[in-house]
Order: C-alpha cells, then sequence, then structure tokens
DNA sequence: GCCCTTCTTTGGAATAATTCTAATTATCGC
DNA sequence: GCGATAATTAGAATTATTCCAAAGAAGGGC
C-alpha cells in the first residue's frame, strides 16, 4: 500500500507554533493536543493520558505531563488549578473566567467582557503592575450539561 | 508566686467562635491563630509550624494541619491557593484578591470595592448561581515591602 | 474531686500529583 | 547514512497533605 497520511485531526497552528519555539512536532504532542481540542471538559493529566492511551498506547504519563507542560509555554493551552486538586487543562485563548461546580465538580468556561479584566487591573494599587488576572466562581450550575 | 495568666494576644473572639461550633480552645489553636496574626504575610503550613514550634516545642507539624482546617471552618482564616504551590493561609476576613509577586514570591492582599465582586457575579450566564469568587493577579510590584 | 465520654493531639505511615533521572529512541540537517 | 540534539520512557524521588490508631487533655454529672 502507499504511504497515506492521516488527515491531523488538530489544527496547522501546532506544529507552526511549537517550531516557533525551537520544538518539535511529535506524534504523543500532536495527540495530547488533539484530545484536549476533542472534549474540552478541562481534564487532569490523568484524565489525558487515559485518553490518550488507547490511540498510542506506549505513551507514558510522564510524556503526557511533558506535553502539557510544552503546549502552555507555548500558549497553546491553559493550566487551571483550582484549590488543592489536580492541575487541570484548558484549550480556551479568550480570556475567560472559571466556574466550578461545588456539586459535580465540573469547571465550566466563563467568558467575560475584556473591559472587566481591564477594570479589575485599574483598581490595583499604584505600584502593582499585573501581567494575568485569574478568576474563578465557585457555586452551583443548575444545569449539568457541559 | 501567684498564678498571673499571659494576657492572650489573639482576638476573645477565637474562643466565642470555636464554642459556635462545638469545638475547644487549646493553646495549639490558640497559638496557631496567633502567629496568622501577628504576621499577616500569608505563611504555608510549614511555615506557621516553625513559628510555632519555639513557643510550644512538643507541637506537631499534623496538629498545624489541623487548626489550620478548623480556623479556615470557623470562618476565622482563608486558605489561599496559587498554582499547585502549597497552601497559604490569611487571617484577613474582608473580601480581597490576592496579587502575587512573580520577582519575590510573596503574596499581597488587594482590597477591591464590594461592588466589583458583585458586578463579576453578575456577569456570570443564567443558572449559576456563584457563592465566592477568588480573584488573583499575577506580576510585579514595586516595593517589597509587606 | 472522680469517672466517663468526647475532643485533641501526636508520630508515623500512606497517598496523590508531579517532577526528576538516566537511558533509550527518534528526528533533523548535512 | 551520521552525528548532534531533542523527546520519550519507566521508575524512583519529592512535596504537600491526609489518614490512622493510640495516648493525652477537658468538661459535665454526680
Amino acid at each position: 500500500m502507499t504511504t497515506a497520511t492521516q488527515p491531523p485531526r488538530h489544527p496547522a497552528g501546532l506544529a507552526q507554533k511549537l517550531a516557533d519555539s525551537g520544538l518539535r512536532s511529535t506524534p504523543q504532542r500532536e495527540l495530547v493536543y488533539d484530545v484536549l481540542l476533542t472534549k474540552r471538559d478541562h481534564p487532569t493529566a490523568d484524565e489525558v493520558f487515559a485518553r490518550v492511551k488507547p490511540e498510542l498506547p506506549g505513551i507514558s504519563l510522564a510524556t503526557v505531563y511533558n506535553c502539557l507542560e510544552t503546549l502552555v509555554q507555548c500558549d497553546l493551552v491553559r493550566a487551571v488549578n483550582f484549590e488543592r486538586g489536580p492541575t487541570r487543562y484548558c484549550p480556551n485563548l479568550r480570556p475567560h473566567a472559571h466556574f466550578h461546580d461545588e456539586v459535580t465538580g465540573q469547571t465550566h468556561d466563563v467568558d467575560l467582557p475584556e473591559t472587566l479584566f481591564a477594570k479589575l487591573k485599574s483598581e490595583l494599587p499604584p505600584g502593582f503592575d499585573a501581567n494575568a488576572v485569574e478568576i474563578t466562581f465557585r457555586g452551583k450550575a443548575q444545569s449539568s450539561a457541559n
């Protein structure tokens, strides 16, 4: 048979962004990124590992951690922490907040107007220069739909 | 000599708040709380342990964790998490945000108007009911003063 | 004041998430 | 194809925290 390449399910941006940082595109990195884009439910490293393994059975958990860290470094993915829970990963790059449902444990993205982020930064006392703001809500969401 | 009692350096509120929850006031709890009130630099459990030990050499780290957890439960102290770092403790009960200085690693309280917290909650989509909002800034602070 | 129950503390073992390490494997440019 | 560099792997190590079972206080009723 001929060497037919599988169509990549991930945006072409990945290889480029990696190259920008002097890094290589690898099957592991592509697949981890793909998994994040496919089901955007803020999975933990363990969950990503579980989703990735069927497609690439030889992959190790350490590699999943490495890939996730790499994607975060390349600004393709955001790491989200809630209290002491395991780090979760989010491919949504727009500025947004997170809502943590205390009942289901699910994390939802909440889009907020840019102006609010600006307003928050403007409230800082003089001498404080923020380059990032993180906003987390905790409470109950009516519907459990993602 | 007479049994002169040391003046408690912690507010009388502690014993009361504990009693409200059916808990007892103990030297360990008093001292841990006192340490938090005395130096409000958002110490970790380890740091609290180190500050408490000279006064109560027999205290164990597990007890410090227990006491801190108790104080949080009684709403006398807030637990603050920043990324994956160890939990820090804050006796400031006013609603406020935290500014994490990337250079020094210090955490500063930032008072924000109540209206801003209300505004944030009002931006949530219908069906989302938040009972807490956490705001964390990350950046550089001009002065390293606490 | 003593007993009983309940609450606390304690030290050490256990756990969870993550990072580190050293060795193997893959990839790129020539 | 070769050598240098980068990436992956398995497993050990680390960190922060929680769990556990036993020993130690403390208050209430009598």
